[in-house]
DNA sequence: TATGAATGAGTCTTCATTCAT
DNA sequence: GATGAATGAAGACTCATTCAT
C-alpha cells in the first residue's frame, strides 16, 4: 500500500531529482524543490531532515530505478549476446532519457564554460586518442582484425580500463598483480566467448 | 623559460588542486587555497580571474599531466598487447596514486554520509551482479569459456558499457542504430584481435 | 469547581514550565510543551492564544505558587525573627526545588559556553569581593563586629543593594536623594531592630 | 596600545550591547548589530565567530566595566559606611545609566505585554508586601525600631534573601544548616556594627 | 474538540569578490 | 605586485501559527 505520507515524499524526490539534476548538489536550492514540488519551502523539512538525507534518498531512488529496469531487461533473454544487446540497449535508453539530469549530475559541468568544455573536449579527444591510436596501429600491423570499428573499440578499452582501475583502487582484494593486467588485456583481446 | 608569472600559476595551481581535491569545488574556498598556497588571499586574482576559472586551469592541467603519461607509457612498447599493458597499469598507477584526489573530486563524497555510502555500496554490487549473472550464466551454457575471470569480465562490461552509452548520447553523429550495438557486443565477444 | 477546560489548561501550564524551565522562552518550542503534555500542537491553541500569552499565564502561575507558600510559612510565625527564618527556608526549599527551572529561565544559559561560565563565575567572584573586601577591612579597624559571617555579610550587601538599586529605577517616586542611601546604609549597618 | 583590531572589536561590541540591550539575545539580530554599528553583516564575523561568542564577550565587557568603576568607587573610601554609600551611590548610577539595557537583559520583558506587566507588578508588590507586613507588625510590637524607613527594610530583606538562598544552591559548601539562617537573620536584625 | 500537515517569514552564517593601502 | 579588511548576496533551516478534517 501506497501511504500519503510515501506519496508526498515521491513527489519531493522527484522535483529534487529535476533540480538537483539541472543544477547539481550544490547549486540546486531547497528553494526551488520546492517550487518545483509546488510545495512549501519547510514542508520538506517534514518529510526529509536536511538538504543532504533529500539528496541522497534521491539518489537511492534514482538508482534503484535504474536498476529494476536493468534486470527486467536482461531477465527475460536467453543468450548471452541477447542479454548484452538487450542491457546495452537498455544503458543507453535510460542514459538518453536522463541525459541532463546524468550530465549535470555526475560532472561538473555547472561550474564550466562553454570556451572550457571546448577545451575540455579536445583533451578527451586525445585521451581517446591514444587508444584509438593503439588500435589503429594494431590493425596496420595485422594483430587487430581489419573489420574492427576502431571508435567503439577505443570506447570499450578506455571504458573498461576504467572501470578495471576505480575497482582497482577501491576494492584492493581484487589483487594488483600483473597477472591481472595480462588477463584484463586478454579478455579483451580475444573476447569473453 | 619559465616565467615568474607562470611559476607562480603553478603555484596556486598546485594549491588548488589540493584544496578542491580534497573538498571539491564548491567546499573548497579561496581562502584555502590561499593559505595552502602561503600568499594572501586577493593574489590569487591577480592570476585568475575567478574561482571558477582557477578550477577549470587546474582541470587542465590534471588531465594534461595524465595524459603526457600516458602518452609516454604506451609510446615506447611495439604490440599491441604490450601498449594495453602499458596503459592498464599506468592507469591504476596514477588512478592510485591520485585516489583521494579523485575519490573527492568525483564523487559527491562530501555530502555523502557512512551509512548511505553502505547503502550505496550495495546498489553497485547489484548492478555488477547482473552483469555477473549474465558472465555466469554463458560460463555455464558453455557460451562464454570457462577460463573467464567473472568479476573482470563484469567490469569490463560495465565499463565498456557506460562508455558507449556515454559517447552515443553525447557524440550523436556515432549514430544510434542497432548495427552499432550489436557491433559492440561483438567485439566485446569476440574480442579485438 | 474544577472545569474540564481548566484542568487541560493545567496540564499545559505545567507541560510548559518544564519545557521553558529546560530551555527558556525563545529555545523551549511548542512543539515540545505540547508533546510533553502529551497532545496535539494544535491544541494548546485552544487553550492559549499564543505563545507569549501561555509563557505569562505560565509565569503568573509559577509566581502564585510561590506566594502561596511564602505567606503559609511566614503567617504562623508569631516574632519577626522567626517570621524571618521561616521566610528565609521556605525561599531556600522554593529556591532548591526549582533551581534548574530558575537556573534556566533567569540565566541565559542556552547561550553560555562552559568556557564563559567559568569567566563569568570569576567575575562574579570578584563583585564579591569588593563587598568581602569592605567587610574585611570593616572587622580590622573594629568598625565592624569581630564575630560577623563575611561571608553572609557580603552577600546581605550585595542582594540589599541590588534589590534596593533597582527599585530606585523602576520606582521612581521612593526619591533618589542622598538620605535614602544613608538610610539603607545605616539600616544595614545597624539592623533592623 | 589600542589596536586597530581592538578598536572595531570595541565599537561591535557596543553595537551589541545597544542592540542585545534593547531586544535580548534572541530578539536582537546580526543585522541589527551591524547596522548600529555602521558596517557589513558579514564583517562582525571577522570579529567573533558567532552570535553566541559575540553575546559572550559583550557580557564580559559590560561586567568588567562595572566591576572596574565599583572598585574604584570604594577603594578612595576610608570608612566602611563611606564605603558602602559610594557602593550603593555608584551601584544606583551605574544601574540607572544602564537601566534599559539591564531590564531588557534581564528579564524577558520583550515577550511580555503591557497588560501582563501590570499583572506581575502587582505579584511583585505582594511578593514585596510580605516582607513588608513583617516589618510592619514589628514595629507595632516593638521588635523592630520604629524609625525604621518600612520600604527600604523590605527591600533590603527580600534582596539579601535572595541573594543568600540563590548562593546556597550554587554554592553548596557554604552549607546549608539552621545556623546559617540564624546568622543571617541576626545579622540582618542586628546590623553589621 | 482535537490535530497532523503545511508554510512563510525570519535569521544565522558563508564566501567569492573588491578595493584602499 | 601583494594583501587584509570589508561586504552583499545567497541559502539552509526553524518555528509559531493556521486550517482542513
Amino acid at each position: 500500500m501506497v501511504t500519503q505520507r510515501g506519496k508526498r515524499q515521491i513527489e519531493i524526490i522527484e522535483a529534487a531529482l529535476k533540480v538537483f539534476g539541472e543544477n547539481g548538489f550544490f547549486q540546486g536550492t531547497m528553494e526551488e524543490v520546492a517550487k518545483e514540488a509546488g510545495i512549501g519551502k519547510a514542508t520538506i523539512y517534514e518529510y526529509f531532515s536536511s538538504k543532504k538525507e533529500l539528496f541522497q534518498e534521491m539518489l537511492v531512488y534514482f538508482v534503484e530505478d535504474y536498476i529494476t529496469g536493468a534486470h527486467d531487461a536482461t531477465e527475460k533473454e536467453n543468450t548471452v549476446r541477447s542479454k548484452l544487446i538487450a542491457l546495452t540497449e537498455y544503458n543507453i535508453a535510460f542514459v538518453k532519457s536522463k541525459a541532463d539530469t546524468l550530465q549535470r549530475m555526475t560532472s561538473r559541468s555547472e561550474h564550466v564554460s562553454e570556451d572550457f568544455k571546448c577545451k575540455i573536449f579536445n583533451i578527451k579527444q586525445t585521451v581517446c586518442s591514444i587508444a584509438l591510436k593503439i588500435v589503429e596501429k594494431g590493425i596496420e600491423t595485422g594483430e587487430l582484425r581489419s573489420d574492427l570499428d576502431k571508435n567503439i573499440a577505443a570506447l570499450i578499452i578506455i571504458g573498461a580500463l576504467n572501470s578495471v582501475s576505480t575497482e582497482y583502487i577501491f576494492n584492493e582484494e581484487i589483487a594488483s598483480n600483473t597477472i591481472n593486467t595480462s588477463t584484463f588485456v586478454d579478455i579483451l583481446l580475444s573476447g569473453l566467448s
